[in-house]
DNA sequence: AAAGCGGGGCG
DNA sequence: CGCCCAGCTTT
């Protein structure tokens, strides 16, 4: 048995590894770390036409930097975790500003970047530039975890120490864009979350849970905890086909995306009148109320609709509002749920004598 | 319904 | 550091 690990895992690449991604194609360092920052939180599968979309929008990293945040916001909506989209526009400026446009080719510099960590970090200047740095991804943790008996959660700074130091171990100098690929790969497609084919697996001989038949201990379980439940009304103020939406502050949940006003649901009534500044409403619904589940807690969600016969004079605290015309919808990012009620109002509007309420699932 | 995902920010 | 945060997909 001389083969190494690495030799082993780049022979299965050969055969098996993906090589025709569109962010394979004549790698560049923007290219892959745009792929890497979506595919973060994303299957490859649902990636690729917001990869597209990105490029044919922004060919190169200064496009990106010139657009608005606004319209980075709306290309992203629908992936989910918002803060990456703003780091990833406020890296493009760093990028244009800093580097002239050029992206920078040292870890220490690509690491400085916000929304990139190491591992991003890593995998960008491996694949596009072939720089020997290990990754340690979620795919990656989960096979070295396995393949080394590697007990906890990786949450854990010991147990990430030790990860790291077996991808610095493992990782080749040479070939590390397709070891790197490859293992990514092999998390994907072999050494799953789930059900794992270790019959296919290049390096099953030598792994360890398997050997134990323990393959699903690894990686350790996070520690779980019961989700707390939070409360808001939604407030659909809707003149004709518009609707009004005010921004969220730049950071925090939903940060930058456009959302309906909230009240918390003791104060939906005082939270209308001071909306409608006296205006007073042809009609008040309030639809059925649906969940909106995060990492942290549950949102329950009830909406309320409002229709008035003018636009009245909306005050403000600092944030912005626009009129969102279902007909002709801005080019903004919505907030998942905003998004999900303002679709199932725009299907009410075009078929509007169903005799149905918009009625979210619950 | 629950788990997972990579990095930022805060105390 | 250790802990909390974010939103969608898969199971």
């Amino acid at each position: 048995m001389s083969q190494s690990f690495s030799d082993a895992i780049l022979a299965w690449y050969d055969q098996y590894g993906r090589k025709t991604l569109p962010w394979q194609q004549n790698k560049t360092p923007y290219k892959v770390w745009l792929s890497e920052i979506m595919l973060q939180q994303t299957q490859v599968s649902t990636v690729i036409p917001y990869f597209e979309r990105f490029m044919a929008r922004f060919p190169t990293v200064t496009d990106l930097a010139n657009a608005d945040q606004d319209e980075v916001l709306h290309l992203w909506t629908g992936l989910g975790y918002y803060a990456r989209a703003r780091n990833l526009h406020k890296a493009a400026k760093v990028i244009a500003e800093q580097y002239d446009g050029v992206f920078p080719t040292t870890l220490e510099a690509v690491m400085a970047l916000p929304g990139v960590g190491r591992s991003t970090a890593g995998a960008v200047l491996s694949l596009s530039l072939k720089q020997p740095h290990p990754i340690l991804d979620g795919n990656v943790k989960r096979t070295l975890a396995r393949c080394f008996a590697v007990e906890g959660w990786p949450g854990k700074k010991p147990v990430e120490n030790k990860l790291w130091a077996l991808a610095e171990t493992l990782t080749p100098t040479t070939d590390t864009d397709k070891y790197n690929q490859a293992m990514m790969d092999m998390g994907a497609m072999i050494c799953t979350r789930s059900k794992p084919k270790c019959e296919l697996c290049p390096v099953a001989e030598r792994c360890e849970a398997r050997a134990q038949g323990r393959q699903l201990d690894f990686p350790g379980k996070k520690p779980k905890k019961t989700l707390p439940v939070k409360q808001t009304s939604f407030l659909l103020i809707q003149y004709q086909d518009e609707i009004w939406l005010e921004q969220r502050p730049p950071s925090g949940l939903w940060g930058g995306l456009w959302c309906l006003p909230q009240a918390e649901e003791q104060h939906a009534e005082q939270a209308i009148q001071e909306k409608l500044q006296g205006l007073v409403p042809l009609r008040t619904e309030v639809l059925t109320a649906f969940r909106h589940t995060f990492s942290h807690f549950h949102l329950d969600i009830v909406p309320i609709s409002v229709t008035v016969s003018q636009r009245p004079q909306i005050v403000m605290e600092a944030n912005q509002g626009l009129w969102y015309n279902l007909s002709q919808p801005a080019k903004v990012g919505l907030a998942a749920p905003v998004k999900k009620l303002l679709t199932l109002l725009n299907h009410e509007r075009q078929r509007p004598q169903t005799g149905d309420n918009e009625e979210p699932r619950l």
